[in-house]
DNA sequence: GGGTATTTGTCCGTATGTATT
DNA sequence: AAATACATACGGACAAATACC
């Protein structure tokens, strides 16, 4: 069996919605009925054909309704500046371009907790010290954008910044508020980019597919004194099929306000 | 039904896989005859189960052996200098950290193209202007890490660069012979990030699962001149589940040769 | 709101093919 | 060659979700 039988259907279904044969302007595919009699092959059989489309996001299923074929999602689009002029949001610094988008920020959930893992390591401290979470949601027009945790050394409070602990938002910046507070710079910065499946957590936030096909970018931002000691680290985590991300080095012309976002390149370099 | 039977157990495998109780020191999982007498339910429902496993890169499984627990891969970390000091290496300005790895660059196919779609818009070109790629492949001990693509405009031959149409490796870097060529700087480059995902080629290439569950990063860096007009985009594909990147700003404690990268953190910053 | 038809989801049993040891 | 284990494929029954009247 070169090729097995529910591959084929599936290869040859793809063609045909990428001919824009099949499920263009929104109506659904053909029912699994028609599928078995057009192929000539059991119900489990184009099943596990459309299960395979599905798994490549070329199309949904919806119970009771049936099989349409997946529309590209407009991107957020989250500039990251190498040398960040002033006046930084909160904690992780972002914009997002774009018509007049409205971002909602959830209150801080702010919690006592042990640091452990990336944390304990990121921020050099010993496994079991205690560490200041403040946990955010972030939502874009309603749809949900990131999820974002900074830690911060226990020592910090104790020393004085008794506002990381309120369960309030800091308007400035935490980050600027403790430069304000204790006179010092952020002097450096180290994100690390990785993607990874989501938790229960995040599919249930942003709303992704059970089957997992859908990762999540893990942004892990550690901040920096003149000392070069890390004072606080930011785990924020946002969808892949929804977020890029723009970086800017040198001189570059300003990205036009309605430029689109690239599709895919795929076709454009192949080997 | 509130939880499909085959849910329940792949929920329960999962537990007993975290908790070590299956799968641990490589020794394959029950049989699926064993777990349907186990659940006493069907081979296709267990088998079910285990798919939504594998679907979720926890395990995988090869016919005729058996279902063994994905181990976690030791990943490529690619550190992106925000200015890059000199002598960039060809294109795309990287550096792999740890421990002697060893690069393996493939010879560069060069070929006339019309340009059209991402490298079109980026490079300022009426769709169906021509251009030069250079394409390579790039192994790390062996291992498939990237593949890469450079589009010029072909005016740039036209005026005299004719090193990028030979097929040969351009040891300073492309946009270095170019820079030397015409006495300008590349004075800033865009970098676009984004995963999609991978295509037939890049599958084979990176030898990805077949079930479209391993997405590709797609970098889309754009070359500026003085001017602002662009010169070269560079795409870069790259598998995310073996690739990370480190972006360093400002004054930041040099990154440790042996220093582990992040596993996970999402028990850490729960809702 | 209720009922019904349509469509996908779950689950079962069975048979046979293919890869590996 | 034989045994083992996963892969493919079929057919059937019922459940759950949705749309529509």
């Amino acid at each position: 069996m070169a090729e097995p039988r529910w591959r084929q259907i599936a290869d040859d279904l793809r063609q045909k919605i990428e001919d824009g044969a099949l499920g263009a302007d929104g109506k659904p595919l053909p029912t699994e009925l028609e599928l078995q009699d057009e192929y000539e092959a059991s119900r489990n059989t184009v099943r596990d054909a459309v299960k395979w489309l599905v798994g490549r996001g070329l199309v949904y299923t919806r119970s009771g309704q049936g099989t349409f074929v997946s529309q590209k999602i407009d991107p957020f689009v989250t500039v990251l500046q190498p040398n960040e002029p002033e006046g930084e949001s909160t904690a992780f610094a972002f914009a997002v371009k774009n018509r007049s988008r409205t971002p909602d920020l959830s209150v801080p959930r702010v919690e006592i907790q042990v640091a452990y893992g990336v944390v304990a390591a990121e921020l050099g401290l010993a496994a079991g010290a205690s560490v200041v979470s403040r946990h955010q949601r972030r939502l874009i027009d309603g749809v949900p954008y990131s999820l974002q945790t900074t830690f911060y050394p226990m020592a910090l409070v104790e020393q004085g910044a008794t506002r990381l602990i309120q369960a309030t938002d800091i308007a400035e910046g935490a980050v600027h508020y403790l430069e304000d507070l204790f006179k010092f710079k952020e002097a450096g910065r180290r994100d690390r980019f990785a993607v990874r499946a989501a938790d229960a957590n995040e599919s249930a936030f942003f709303v992704l597919p059970d089957d997992g096909r859908v990762g999540v970018f893990e942004l892990i931002r550690t901040g920096f004194d003149e000392a070069g000691q890390p004072f606080r680290v930011t785990v924020t985590t946002l969808p892949t099929d929804r977020n890029q991300f723009v970086l800017e080095n040198g001189k570059v012309p300003a990205l036009a306000d309605g430029d689109d976002a690239p599709k895919s390149s795929s076709a454009e370099h192949k080997p």
